[in-house]
DNA sequence: TCACAAGTGGACGACACCGTCCACTTGACC
DNA sequence: GGTCAAGTGGACGGTGTCGTCCACTTGTGA
């Protein structure tokens, strides 16, 4: 009410504003070499910075990882605008999720910050998130109109689509030969002419279980070497 | 030397072999609930047994998890010659991928120990994955012959799909319809006529990466809600 | 230049998990 | 039934992370 979340944007004292910006740098090399749950103590002391303060700028590990991500994210949103305003839709198609995917595979530690968990952004998006959900629709639907994606593709596809590809980017994190061969595969299939027999059902997700547009998701916990 | 590890294996006392089994069911519920990193101590606390007890048995937690999955792990090998056997190589070949990707989906837990690291096994079990290896390899050409399977499908394709498909059930655990649609993606994508246009090279992967028959891989670290 | 609110660092108590140690119990074999 | 090695449980010390608290510093605006 009284205080309008200064904790992030501006109206930070100038030293402040600095420090936060080391931290979101030394969060993305942290994350990227020791994973998202990397202690904080070793993301503050990379940026030069006392726990205090990193605790003060972001009072939890999901507001760091959400902040650290957020261009990211912003990218992700981009695409899908200029793939709305490509004239070939299945293009715009194309290159929404090879850009994506990209993403995933260059910012380490940015593909399990997008299927991590950030159940309390949910109210906060919302809009958001519908109007990316109603893109993205909009934009599957001229794709498949042209006839180039196929008549069964699901929304919900891309969705299954981008989590797999992001475990696999997980799996093996320096492997770009595996991510392209697997993008690949996929676009292929998803052409219209890839269409023999009919698939199983889609799934009942929708944008809500993936963060695309700083969106939000559910989920469990994975293995550790 | 003098031991030759009756850790496992029978040679253990009637109670003892008991708890073992004890051990390993609750290992599995715990790992499918918690994750495969859940503390030791709920194992041995939901196996009605001490630490020490579980301990004794399985010194490492990898070794653990290893015992606990080890039936998965036949069940992949089996298929594998099973796939041999079929007359229709290409219908060998979608059983299997079909298989594997159902245990992972079903035993909750499975896919993270799939992709866990078990380094220290790959002395042990050289001969069983280059022998995997070749006979996977060998379906493969089989299919192609056939005309089946798409010409530049490559062996690491696979592992490639299953770890993907790994990545996709940890994500959404209880989604089976996602995990069904990308497995009817994928393999439509393998098929020859689906061949559009060249794929970028393989992974330089081997099942050496996959403990496809309890082998084992590489790997770092994904997220935490 | 000064005063003070904003900002800072690191010590600290709480907590969770690890893996070992040891005194006690129990199954196997005579 | 008696012996004893095999097996057991739980307490315990060690370690690493969390998040807070507070005395000190520093930027800002007058």
């Amino acid at each position: 009410m009284e205080e309008p979340s200064r904790i992030d944007g501006p109206g930070l004292r100038a030293d402040a504003r600095r420090n936060r910006g080391r931290i979101l740098v030394a969060a993305r090399a942290v994350f990227a070499e020791r994973g998202i749950d990397a202690p904080m103590a070793t993301v503050a002391r990379r940026a030069g910075v006392g726990v205090a303060t990193l605790y003060r700028r972001f009072p939890t590990r999901q507001s760091l990882v959400r902040a650290a991500f957020a261009q990211q994210m912003e990218t992700c949103a981009r695409v899908l605008t200029e793939a709305l305003a490509d004239p070939d839709p299945w293009r715009g198609f194309q290159r929404l999720f090879e850009t994506v995917c990209e993403l995933q595979r260059e910012e380490q530690g940015f593909p399990a910050a997008f299927v991590a968990a950030f159940p309390d952004s949910a109210a906060e998006h919302a809009q958001a998130r519908e109007g990316t959900e109603r893109d993205l629709m909009t934009l599957v639907r001229r794709a498949q109109a042209v006839g180039a994606l196929r008549a069964d593709f699901h929304p919900s596809d891309l969705v299954v689509a981008l989590l797999s590809h992001c475990g696999l980017v997980t799996a093996l994190p320096h492997d770009n030969a595996a991510s392209r061969r697997l993008v690949a595969y996929l676009l292929q299939s998803f052409r219209a002419e890839a269409a023999r027999g009919a698939l199983p059902p889609p799934s009942a997700l929708s944008l809500r279980d993936l963060p695309l547009a700083a969106g939000d998701s559910q989920r469990q916990r994975p293995p550790r070497a």
